[in-house]
DNA sequence: AAATTAGTACTAATAAATTAGTATGCGCAG
DNA sequence: CTGCGCATACTAATTTATTAGTACTAATTT
């Protein structure tokens, strides 16, 4: 067996963004969702929510006929850990300078930097 | 012709880390500092830096034996890029959630917090 | 019941990213 | 001069990620 990487891919996260959305889905619903962004076959959506189980994003029970997939993780910690990923690929692990960048190049507003305050006061 | 995504894959941005920490570099160079963490083959990083290189991330000019590469752009400007196609893909573009991850989870100093406040209202 | 539709399993092609081999040239130590 | 060490160009293997085909099964429609 291949030993793919644990983390998601581009392409899977895409997959992943759907299911958060929805609470649970089955291959048809998340085909037709990504279908009205681009073009993709039915088969290739399938493939990749079973590697998505195999690496423990999702989860399936049998239903009527189709699998139902529900996220196995809640998005929140997914994302956290892509975060961590992110900043130890290219800041080397310090989240100050990724600020520094959001900051100045992204918009922020006044009241997100309260709000960010906020959080970091009540943690 | 293969069509390469024109961002920074992870092995090319392990390069490009070594290239700004030394402003200005030579395939031996890069080579060793990527043997000090993992097996690598030299010319290995002489491809990959060939290909940093129509990336346009690098440019060389010929020395006396071998050639002298150089970034192209500044870090900051390529981090930011990464920065701005991290939030697109992850957080559909918004930053604020982006944020909330970085105080929840990575501990932020409440120094930090003031500087980047300072850098807001400076710009 | 035959045809159509929708689903899965299994397999595999294609693309992109990563890694490295081989041939070859040049400067210089011996 | 000759061979070693280091550099490059050219080529290609390997691995991982992405996409999709085919065969078969079960339900549904006509």
């Amino acid at each position: 067996m291949r030993s793919r990487s644990t983390i998601l891919t581009r392409q899977e996260l895409e997959i992943m963004k759907v299911v958060w959305e929805r609470e649970s889905v089955t291959v048809r619903d998340v085909y037709e969702a990504l279908l009205e962004r681009r073009k993709v076959a039915y088969t290739t959506v399938m493939t990749m929510m079973k590697i998505l189980e195999q690496k423990k994003y999702l989860k399936k029970n049998q239903a009527e006929r189709a699998y139902v997939y529900r996220a196995a993780q809640p998005q929140g910690q997914v994302v956290g850990a892509m975060v961590r990923d992110f900043v130890n690929r290219v800041f080397n692990g310090s989240a100050a300078p990724l600020l520094v960048h959001l900051v100045k190049e992204h918009d922020l507003s006044a009241e997100d930097l309260e709000e960010i305050a906020r959080l970091r006061r009540d943690k």
